[in-house]
RNA sequence: CAGGUCGGCCAGGCGGUCGCGCUCCGCGCAAGGCGCGGGGUGAGGAAAGUCCGGGCUCCACAGGGCACGGUGCUGGGUAACGCCCAGGCGGGGUAACCCGACGGAUCGGGCCACAGAAACAGACCGCCAGCGGGCGGAGGGGGGCCGUCAGCCUCAGGUUGGCGGUUUCUCCUCUGCUGCGGGCAAGGGUGAAAAGGGGGUGUAAGAGACCACCGGCGUCCGGGGUGACCCGGGCGGCCAGGCAACCCCCACCGGGAGCAAGGCCAAGCAGGGGCGACGCGGAGGCAGUGCCUGUCUCUGCCUCUGCACGGGGCGGCCCGUCCCGUCCGAGCCCCGGGUGGGCCGCUUGAGGCGGCGGGCAACCGCCGUCCCAGAGAGAUGACCGCCCACGACAGAACCCGGCUUAUCGGCCGGCCUGGAGC
RNA sequence: GGGGCCGUGGUGUAGCCUGGUUUAACACACCGGCCUGUCAAGCCGGAGAUCGCGGGUUCAAAUCCCGUCGGCCCCG
């Protein structure tokens, strides 16, 4: 617990002082990453859904007050070598968008087919379109 | 130069910014965790499909028979293989070279549709001689009849003979059709496949029936080779198809499961129900009991043990073997409850590279040198610039050896064929 | 990591084990006609299949063998 104090106070409120940068210091991913299939499961089951052609983004609020990222890519998305490019795309995406998230919600991100038809920029460029619309940007980026 | 064929290698590169896994060093902290800084390192030739073979680990070390499955020319390589190398045989190609599930069809069973006489056993058409009857044709002989001529007589007429004719009878020869029981298998036809090939002798007609040659098959002898097999010679009868990727036979191989194997630590929980061998005996010990006070009787409990029974390990069965148990009950089934954290296994290995040596080669031996991913929602990405033949297929999950499949292209070398020049 | 099943007209299946002779069968769907005022049902007729793909065995393969591709399911 400790140490998740620490992070705390290392991570997400980070950027903020930024001028509105995006260059703050990302979040340690192997730290907010959600990894049981119990988590999965109760994110896609309790929250709610927006999509794009590119993919899927699932967001359900969580008691830490951390925000926490899960990355999924199906078989229908191809095979492992495809799969493994599709969380990269999304994961990249997800740490330069991190430190503007509204902390306390859980994420997943499900990949879709055409992801892999485009370049880093606009999967970034749809995530934040989805999150924007799920309204979970920080208050400074809502007022922009 | 063009075309072909075989083999080997590479799998975008460089620089910059942000970021990730592992690891080492240093520093910090309410410290065996986390953070910061720095260094090192970080997917493939197929990592793939999971089609074979091993290592490793566990299963009360796995023996025999049957069954089941696999492999299938020979020799070698290897930890092993269904892989590789070399050789043999067969097939394709002008050649280099390539391809081949390539043991057994006289142990046996089964199948070979349709067509065809017949599919492994025969005769439809056909060829042939014989026999018998019938019908027909040709030729001939005889008799009869008719005509005619001649002779003779008892001259109306009769008789004998010649010649000619004949829708007449009979016989013989040849021949056609048909019937019967035979011989033959050359030719025809059917078929994917039909009893060696074509030539001669021979015969009633024919046939490897016989004769040379050729081609196989079997067998024997000699020679070469470790062997598959090859070469030469003799003999034999042509005994006679194909399918074993149908059963089968022969030889060889195979115990099962799989790193979620398996081991350790920590945490946590709650049990309930059903089925289940309803035995016999021996030895020892302890306790109680009886009176004939003993090396005794009976009862109960514990330990060991024989047989029987139940269950389990063995992919299946039997034998064998081992283990647990026989009612205070092994084991199995159903319902319910808890955990789903950490560490080891986890990467040094049949390892890579270089040299020397052996071998035609696959490969092996010796020496030197190097350490080269170890994740656990699962690490290689994003952006920019430059170069070029504009970037394919594709991502380690215990580890190796193969096979197969996918793949933009590029480089190097050996060999073959054709053309031109010197 | 183990194990199993299935690819046949548009759809769902049969045929495969035991190869051949049937033109690869059946139902629904489709097309045309009849019936009806119309539709449906019914009746009559018709079209539609590289048997996933590539090799092999065989005289002959949807069927047997090998390889390969795709899909589905089960166990841990």
């Amino acid at each position: 617990m400790g140490q998740e104090v620490e992070l705390e106070g290392e991570c997400p409120p980070a950027p903020a002082p930024g001028v509105g940068h995006e260059k703050g210091r990302p979040a340690r991913w192997r730290q907010v990453r959600l990894r049981r299939s119990a988590d999965f499961e109760r994110i896609r089951q309790e929250g709610r859904a927006w999509s794009h052609p590119l993919l899927v983004l699932v967001a359900a609020p969580n008691p830490i007050g951390r925000t926490r990222i899960g990355v999924v890519a199906g078989r229908r998305v191809g095979t492992a070598v495809a799969r493994n490019r599709a969380r990269r795309l999304l994961r990249e995406a997800a740490r330069h968008l991190y430190p503007r998230l509204m902390p306390g919600w859980d994420l997943v991100l499900i990949a879709r087919p055409p992801i892999l038809t485009v370049k880093e920029p606009q999967v970034e460029a749809a995530l934040e379109g989805l999150v924007r619309e799920a309204g979970l940007l920080q208050a400074e980026e809502k007022v922009r």
